[in-house]
DNA sequence: TTAGTGACTGCAT
DNA sequence: CATGCAGCCACTA
């Protein structure tokens, strides 16, 4: 039944691999979904970041982005903000329009 | 169990 | 090139 309740959880696994980026590196939460197994899932990888913020801050959240190679948090412009500076104290290059050149700093990206 | 929400993505207009 | 709409996945009430 499912007896046990999924000792493995879905944003557990999405804590590991972000945690798993290398400084300087960004990817994005399709890319997590897909590692996942399910490349639809960016928005369940979105969710689980969302919770992640609030209790596991230890988790390199910052460098995970959209598929644009930008900050989406509209809401929370504030957390956008914050990313921004955190990417680019990495040494990340966000160009004029606010992007990240994922060919460049995309993690596992070639 | 059904319904609703959300840090997304891709295709259509 | 910029918006809009629908699809997918996981979680909460």
């Amino acid at each position: 039944m499912k007896t046990k309740t999924q000792e493995f959880s879905f944003y557990k696994e999405v804590y590991k691999i972000v945690s798993k980026i290398p400084k300087g590196r960004v990817t994005t939460y399709g890319n997590i979904a897909f590692i996942l197994g399910k490349p639809r899932a960016a928005r369940a990888v979105g969710y689980a970041l969302n919770v992640l913020k609030k209790e596991e801050t230890e988790i390199p959240w910052q460098r995970v982005i959209n598929s644009q190679g930008m900050i989406s948090f509209k809401g929370d412009i504030f957390r956008a903000n914050l990313q921004r500076k955190l990417l680019e104290q990495e040494g990340i290059h966000f160009d004029k329009n606010d992007k990240i050149d994922l060919k460049k700093y995309g993690w596992l990206n070639l």
